[in-house]
DNA sequence: GATTTAGTTGCATCATTGCGCATGTATACT
DNA sequence: AGTATACATGCGCAATGATGCAACTAAATC
């Protein structure tokens, strides 16, 4: 019998969980990647119009940007009255970063033992 | 003066650094996920045909998949007489994410403490 | 109420990307 | 040598995505 049969899938679907793919979609972009590095290093929510003075591009694509951000939970959107702060969701970001290393390890250290 | 400029540029070219656009677009595709997943799970080698197994689509386009990550260092290559292993960079995929998670909030701090 | 400012969204264009198929290359088998 | 297997790659097609511009909404200012 084939060891392919024999893989923990239980592991697999729990990988494909939190391999959201979302989130990496949103993050394969440099100018998205460009946002929350700004993001990040403001450390405090930014407008639409501050987030675009980090990248070369239109304002309007930076509001696309930042609204595909929020849509995969990477940022959050306060309304303050006509303008719009952008806040990068920082713990829940690294939460997630973490969680996915230790559920490779894990599977793989689980995959190990089944294919031994 | 604008904060803008107060951002501690350091902070966001230490991320950017980190941020390579190739490891996230590599990660970007459901199919690509899925291999990662399968080879997660697999805890050991897996040659392109046996990868192809858990996606559906033709093995060329594998392949092509598993190539793309091999240039992005989410896998290694070794090959065997006529068939190439490919082998998932658990280590330093784990250690990549951790070390992103770092950063990011280690730079939210500091972009925190400079804005206040 | 009219005007300015901040953001969002529809539209057209252009570039990327994923895909299957066919072909090419290298290794194993007879 | 000839054939079969494992994989890579060139090609064309279809789908997706990023971008700028312009039109639109909502809120602040006059």
């Amino acid at each position: 019998m084939t060891t392919r049969t024999d893989l923990p899938a239980s592991c697999v679907t729990a990988l494909e969980e939190r391999f959201e793919p979302e989130l990496f979609q949103a993050l394969c972009d440099p100018v998205r990647l460009g946002l929350v590095a700004h993001l990040a290093a403001s450390g405090r929510a930014l407008t639409v119009t501050e987030s675009a003075q980090c990248c070369g591009i239109h304002f309007s694509g930076v509001s696309r940007h930042l609204a595909l951000l929020k849509r995969a939970g990477v940022v959050r959107a306060e309304k303050h009255g006509r303008e719009v702060h952008y806040r990068l969701e920082v713990g829940a970001l690294a939460s997630t970063l973490r969680g996915l290393a230790d559920a490779l390890e894990a599977c793989w250290e689980e995959g190990q033992r089944a294919s031994a």
